[in-house]
DNA sequence: TTGAAAGCGCTACCAT
DNA sequence: ATGGTAGCGCTTTCAA
C-alpha cells in the first residue's frame, strides 16, 4: 500500500520487458507488437500510471508550464483574468502556475525565482505597486523565456510586450456617458498618483472633458492609494465644498465608488441620490446595492487573459521574433447597469 | 542574449572545473579551498543561476509542492483559504500548485491527473458537487501521497484525513442569535439539498430550533443548487404565505440573503425592513448594503487553509500514520454587523 | 519485434 | 582540494 510511484521501471519489471518496449507500446509505436502493446497499457492503466512531469521536463527541456504572477486573489479582476489564461493554455497544451506577490516587490522577486526554477516556457505578469527595478523579470528574457506584462503597464520598461486594457478609452467613455447625461461637474477619484499604470485613466478623463468643452476643475480630482483613511480622505477632499460638490463621479475601482457612497450616506449629504457613478470593475455584487453604479466600465479581464496568453505562446513558438515588441490592447465596454 | 538557461555544467565550463565541485561549492562543502567556493559563487550569481527543479526533484524523488484541488477562484472562501496554506506552506518550505475543478468531476480528475504527474507531495482537495466516486483521488493515498479533504465534507468517503469548518455550530449560533432577538418564524435557505455537505448546516438550524423551543415548520426551509431561477423559486416559496411569512433568515451562503432581499425589494414587500439574515460569508461588501445583513457566520478560511496544510505536512514528514485518520474542525464565529 | 544506452541537471559517494 | 560516476524517470537512436 505504502508503494512507490508507478514508474516504466516497474511495469517492465512486471511484464519481464526491457523499459524501452514498455515506453514504445505506451506511445503507440509501429513496430511493437500489438499484443504486447496491449499488455503494457492494460497493466498502466490499471496501475494508474503517469509519467513523472519531472522527468520529461528533463529530458525535453521544456516545461509546457506557463508561470503568472499577479498581485492578488482578491480582486475578482484577476480571477477573471486566470480564467481566460486557463481556457487558451490548456487548449494549447500548457498547464499554468499561479503566484501572488501580494502587490510586494519582495514576493514578486521570490515568485520570479521559484518560477525559473521550474523552467516555465514563459511567464506573464501584472507588477506589483512597488515594482520599478526589472532585473527580476529580464532574466527570463536573457536565457530566452519570453515575458508578456499584462495589465499593469511597465512605463520604465520600454522594450517588453504588453497586454493591456484600454483604460484611456474606458475613462474617456464613462466621463462622456455622464457628461452626455447633463453632467457639468464629472469628479475623478485615481489610484494611486505615482505609479504609472494610472496616467491612462486620467488621460482619458480630461480628454473627455476637454472635447465636450467642460472646464478642467482641479478640487474635482482626487487620489489614493487604497489604503483606507487616505481613500476617506480624497473623499472628503471631493466634497468639501457644499456650494459646489461634483454630481458625477468616474473612479479607478469601483470599490472606491462604494466607499463614496458608504460615506455620502452616513453624512446624509442631501445630493447623494442625485449623484451617478461610474468605476472600473462591474462586480455583480452591484445588482444587490441601492445605490448602485449607473454603469461600469468593463475590462473584459479575461479576454485580456486570453490574448496574454495567445501573445506568449506565439512567443514560445518563435511565431513571433522575442524583438518584436507587441502591444495589444483590449478596449472595454462601459455596462449600462438597468435602474430598478 | 537567446542563451539556454544557466546550468552546473555551464559555470563548470566556464571556471574550468567540474560539475561535482561547482555543486559543492554552491551548497558549502567543507572540503572545498575557499577561494574556488567564491569564484563559483560570484560567477554563478552573476549569471542568475537556479537549479532546475525538475532535476532536482528527479533525484529527490520529492517535490516539495502540495497540490491543492478547489472548485473555483472566485469565491472569496477559497481564496481565503489559499492564503492560509500558501502561508502555511511557505513555513515549511512547501509550494504550493492550484488547481480548480469548477465543481465540474470531469475537471478534477483531470486536475488530479496532472497533480499526480507532477508527484506532488501531499495533496489537499476541496471536492466538487458532483464528486462521489474518489478512485481518482485515493490513487494518490496508493502510492503513499497523503490527501487532506477540506471545507467539503466526503461523507462518503469514510476513512479519510479531513479538516471541516464547524458548519453545524455556526448555523446553530445563527438561528439562536436570531430566536434570542425575538424571532419565532425563522427560515433556512440550504444549498443543493442532495450534496452531503449540506446537512451540518442544516442539522445545526434544526437542533436551535428545537433547544429554544420553537416549532419546525417545513414551509420555513427552501433549498437551491445555486442556479439563479432554482434559487428564485426558492426564495418565493419561503416568502409564499404573506400572512406567516419568515421574519429572519439563516442562508447557506451570504450571496442567497442579496438575492432574497433583492427580490422582496423588487416586489416592496412590507415586512423587508423587519427582516434580519445571517449566511455563512462575512464578505466586505456587506459593508456598502443599506439592508445588510444583521451578522455573518464567519468560517475562518485562512485558518482553514491553515490547518489543512498542517495536518497534511505531518503527514507527509510520516509524524502521522497515513491510516491514523484525523478530522479537525475549525469554529465558525458569529460577526455582528453595526448597524448603521 | 525488442533491447541497450545515452543524456537531460543535479547530488553524493568514492576516488584520486 | 577536486574529479569521476552512478542514478533519479523518461525518450529515442541505434543495434540485435
Amino acid at each position: 500500500m505504502e508503494n512507490k510511484p508507478v514508474t516504466l521501471k516497474l511495469i517492465a519489471k512486471e511484464l519481464k520487458l526491457s523499459i524501452s518496449t514498455v515506453s514504445k507500446s505506451l506511445k503507440d509505436y509501429p513496430r511493437i507488437k500489438e499484443s504486447t502493446k496491449l499488455r503494457v497499457k492494460e497493466l498502466a492503466a490499471r496501475l494508474n500510471f503517469t509519467p513523472d512531469i519531472s522527468a520529461l521536463r528533463l529530458r525535453d527541456r521544456k516545461s509546457r508550464i506557463i508561470g503568472i504572477i499577479l498581485p492578488n486573489l482578491s480582486d475578482h479582476f484577476f480571477t477573471r483574468s486566470i480564467y481566460g489564461m486557463e481556457q487558451l493554455a490548456t487548449a494549447n497544451g500548457y498547464n499554468i502556475i499561479i503566484s501572488q506577490s501580494h502587490d510586494n516587490f519582495e514576493m514578486e522577486v521570490n515568485a520570479a525565482a521559484t518560477l525559473l526554477g521550474s523552467r516555465v516556457d514563459g511567464l506573464i505578469v501584472a507588477i506589483s505597486k512597488q515594482t520599478s527595478d526589472f532585473a527580476h523579470l529580464d532574466q527570463f528574457e536573457k536565457i530566452g523565456i519570453p515575458v508578456v506584462y499584462y495589465t499593469r503597464n511597465p512605463s520604465f520598461n520600454l522594450n517588453c510586450h504588453k497586454v493591456l486594457g484600454n483604460t484611456h478609452q474606458g475613462c474617456y467613455m464613462a466621463t462622456e456617458y455622464l457628461i452626455n447625461r447633463g453632467h457639468k461637474k464629472v469628479a475623478y477619484l485615481g489610484g494611486p498618483k505615482m505609479v504609472n499604470f494610472s496616467h491612462d485613466r486620467f488621460s482619458g478623463y480630461i480628454n473627455a472633458l476637454k472635447d465636450n468643452d467642460i472646464p478642467f476643475n482641479a478640487n474635482h480630482v482626487a487620489y489614493t492609494d487604497f489604503d483606507d483613511a487616505n481613500t476617506l480622505t480624497a473623499i472628503k477632499n471631493l466634497f468639501s465644498d457644499p456650494e459646489n460638490g461634483p454630481t458625477a463621479l468616474v473612479a479607478f475601482k469601483e470599490k472606491l465608488l462604494f466607499d463614496t457612497i458608504k460615506f455620502l450616506r452616513s453624512i446624509a449629504h442631501p445630493e447623494l441620490k442625485k449623484l451617478e457613478c461610474i468605476g472600473f470593475g462591474n462586480d455583480p455584487i452591484i445588482a444587490y446595492l441601492s445605490s448602485p453604479p449607473i454603469a461600469s466600465i468593463e475590462e473584459n479581464p479575461e479576454s485580456l487573459g486570453e490574448q496574454a496568453v495567445a501573445l506568449l505562446v506565439k512567443l514560445i513558438h518563435g511565431d513571433i521574433d522575442a524583438k518584436d515588441y507587441k502591444k495589444v490592447i483590449v478596449n472595454c465596454n462601459l455596462k449600462i447597469h438597468q435602474t430598478a
